[in-house]
DNA sequence: AGGATTCTTGCAACCGGTTGCAAGAGCGAG
DNA sequence: CTCGCTCTTGCAACCGGTTGCAAGAATCCT
């Protein structure tokens, strides 16, 4: 496999070769220079006389060279790829943020390496142990659920953005999304179209976006004098399949509930099946709202009100603050704020006499 | 930056130091063998005595010692890693199809470099370039639109694989979609139901795959006797925004239409919308079908009824594929059949007057 | 027991760019 | 015309694993 030692590289032949690409030094042969001449050429390292230097890119050009890349890595310490993980790669939320994130880092000729979680704790802590393993420069955990702890110990080996929470360590950085902030919005705007019943269905329990939802929920029943009942929240999974579970769980409960607020819109979405499979009707019977508000959620029937959080700017940002951190600077940015996107599941209580007035609704959508 | 010149390399402390990942021939040192043993002990090249590999492993452990993947990728010729090309990472098709390839890849230890083309051809083109100089072992084109001319002088530098074509060569094979026979299912469906004024609406006009879901309308039209008439065909793009627009182009035209076919699931996400906003019921006024299936039409409202093709697998029998090009062996796959999946979204056509049989579509969906 | 094998292990030369250092070329000033 | 300066260019030593080769140790054979 190795043992190649041909004394003198093919000198008969001087084209390239399918299949096998050029070396730095196979071009200097060619343009009858040194390798570094070469190297300096192709990274305007220095000034090179001009007569070369066309004889060195029409050699490039014939030989149609391309620098290898594991070889320059090895080199400089670095190898342009941030490594990102992710839950599913397969979900309009992290689709989002990767998309944000891939456009982020190419902006300055980084390219992601991107893993999934797959939702499992273990599964992401191999993640980011893979990544550190194929030289990464810097690692962002998007909406990850790994330990703080963890997080600190990596970030001894590596730079690391994580996205919604809120944690200082050298070499890392975080955003943290405004969760309580959002879910208030949401159940304000409940309570202003006069709900007074308003349910939750959250994520899994232990995720800090769920808590963190949960808690401006309440704050904003407290807020309206609204009783917090604790059996007018169900647990979803973050899915349509655990918002159509959770809310036949609330509905067979025969607690009443005029409001239902979804920890995601793909609950939400989960949510409004559910309730369409028992004959109600969204926002007539029930008013649903989600948060995220994913691109799809324009095109739901009905649109779906949501809790804007631009995650692909979100991702964007995270991208910026990985470079800052790789090259030494202290990153300065937040996370997007969130924002009330009002569309058509969200409607006045049918309950109460009093008309609410309507709340402005475009007559298409709200983009 | 280099000129890092330890003559002993810190005699004094011997724990890690954060930061600066362990060499190879700093682990050697502390068991007291030649970097050479521990390379072999690690990648189990040759047996080695015991009490060294216990001494090695401890010092691995101690240091907490990665390979440098770069090293290791020049030293060996290859990265472990695979090029990815998509139109977009925030999209469910090719989310589904990504995590495919990523599962494929995970599979045998490669992992996957994802680049967006942004549905534009100078762009795919632009990424399948950064991943060859990347130096990635090979290259998926996953449903792209480079000319197959383009592709096969890239196969000569690394091997390919591409969806969605037929296309013969040394070091690229192709996985072959069912366009054609999947829009004959979804045209013979509607016509089963009673439909003769079925409407199309496609995607980019110069997409591939749009252009065989095309011919396999006609074909099924042909089949049933139904003249084509080019007047009931829109043009989308892919997205439900485009989707949205072609059924207010078709509704404009007053030309009747009682089904609709769409060239993908997002495509009549869109369509959906437009219907409802111009008063008419999915599926009791026009019936709307599908093409991908994609996850999140189980919970439309209604639950869309689509042509199934499961991207997730076409993804990860894409990954094999590509395994095989780069063990030099020649891969024997083929892309996953196409199958019906119906759901709510189609009905029998209002206008007969005879009574169609009912599709037998389960109470809550048909996973 | 002596010689022939086989096994273990280290040395050193790779893989292909990068870059400090110094030699040589070019140029201006005295 | 010579000295000293700057600019261009090549040499060689890196980056950190991998592996052919051969020396030495261990094992096996007659």
């Amino acid at each position: 496999m190795k043992k190649s030692k041909f004394p003198a590289p093919t000198p008969g032949k001087s084209g390239p070769r399918p299949g096998q690409s050029a070396t730095l030094r196979i071009v200097a042969r060619e343009a009858g220079v040194s390798a570094s001449t070469v190297s300096r050429i192709i990274n305007g390292t220095v000034n090179v006389s001009d007569g070369l230097k066309r004889a060195v890119e029409a050699a490039i050009v014939k030989f149609d060279f391309r620098p290898n890349a594991a070889a320059r890595g090895l080199a400089l310490g670095r190898t342009s790829t941030i490594g990102v993980v992710a839950q599913a790669i397969d979900s309009p939320f992290y689709g989002e943020g990767l998309r944000g994130i891939e456009a982020g880092l190419r902006q300055r000729g980084y390219a992601p390496l991107i893993m999934s979680g797959n939702w499992r704790i273990e599964d992401e802590d191999r993640c980011v142990q893979e990544l550190i393993a194929r030289g990464v420069d810097g690692v962002i955990v998007f909406a990850g659920r790994l330990s703080d702890a963890k997080l600190k110990a990596y970030a001894k080996s590596v730079p690391i953005v994580i996205t919604g929470r809120s944690l200082r360590a050298p070499r890392l950085y975080s955003l943290l999304i405004e969760d309580a902030g959002g879910a208030t919005l949401a159940v304000r705007h409940l309570v202003g179209l006069g709900h007074r019943q308003i349910a939750f269905i959250t994520g899994s329990e232990n995720h800090p976006d769920a808590i963190e939802r949960l808690r401006g929920y309440k704050e904003a029943l407290a807020e309206a004098d609204i009783d917090f009942n604790p059996k007018l929240v169900a647990v979803g999974d973050w899915h349509e399949e655990g918002g159509v579970r959770a809310t036949l769980e609330l509905l067979a409960s025969k607690l009443p509930f005029t409001a239902l607020f979804c920890v995601n819109d793909q609950t939400a979405y989960g949510a409004c099946l559910a309730l369409y499979r028992q004959g109600l009707s969204v926002p007539h019977d029930v008013s649903v709202i989600g948060f995220d508000d994913l691109p799809s959620s324009t095109y739901r029937l009905p649109p779906l009100t949501s809790v804007r959080q631009s995650i692909g700017e979100l991702g964007e940002r995270s991208a910026h603050a990985m470079l800052d951190l790789v090259a030494g600077r202290r990153p300065r940015l937040v996370a997007p704020g969130v924002e009330l996107v009002v569309r058509e599941s969200t409607g006045p209580n049918p309950g109460t006499g009093r008309k609410v007035p309507s709340a402005k609704r475009p007559a298409h959508d709200s983009k």
